[in-house]
DNA sequence: TCCATATTTCGACTATTATCGAAATATGGA
DNA sequence: TCCATATTTCGATAATAGTCGAAATATGGA
């Protein structure tokens, strides 16, 4: 995952009702839910939610699929997993201290041209 | 750590350039980069970097001590790792083929009020 | 004290995000 | 085929984010 991609997928996550529709979809994965029961589950009118839900996608965090009349949208294991690891190893540079966990080793040099004052 | 300073966490680190600062931050814990260092090696001009660096700060990720003549930023590892572990027990549920590791629990009832269509 | 340097604040502007109702599209069943 | 339902797209609008140069503020040294 390169910065551009985690950065889709961090913006998508931040916003408090995007952020409640990934936890939504978190508890059921590996199941989807229609996305009329996520906007009445919290409360939101049907274009707003289409509007997160496809920003969601986009940043490849929910995978949406026809199911008869629904859609059901559903989190995405592998891109969920790949931003964790991007925040614990490329981000937190594999720090325990800083992880809260045995660190995965960085995939690229974070400190390369830094030249100190 | 609630719901409004995580979306808070995931907005600061939501931008290519705050996500740089904030990595090079993390090469350099625990010690502090002044703003004009970090400036000049990501090429940017020092009022957009001084309001990028002050997202973070109010986000809580970094700290700013003045040092002499400069203000020394650095990562604000409590806080990093809250976002972790937020990302990781609350948001991953805990689950660790979502989260790429053994789990923490979850510190909140994510499935609350859910009705299946 | 006065100047040089480090950083922030201000101002002005552009672009993006977010909201919701209304209208459009798509699907399955009668 | 025709209708009911699920969801998205389209407007229109308000709010926020991001950018940079210029000006303001703060610190330390001569």
């Amino acid at each position: 995952m390169d910065d551009t991609h985690a950065v889709n997928a961090l913006s998508a996550l931040a916003h408090p009702l995007r952020l409640q529709v990934f936890r939504m979809l978190v508890a059921t994965a590996p199941e989807g839910v229609p996305a009329g029961t996520i906007a009445e589950n919290l409360g939101v009118a049907a274009s707003s939610l289409s509007f997160h839900l496809s920003q969601l996608q986009q940043a490849g965090l929910v995978t949406a699929t026809r199911h008869q009349r629904f859609i059901l949208y559903a989190t995405d294991i592998g891109a969920t997993r790949e931003l964790m690891e991007f925040l614990t190893a490329d981000c937190c540079d594999g720090r325990p201290e800083l992880c809260g966990r045995p660190g995965l080793a960085p995939t690229c040099d974070t400190t390369k041209g830094l030249s100190r004052p």
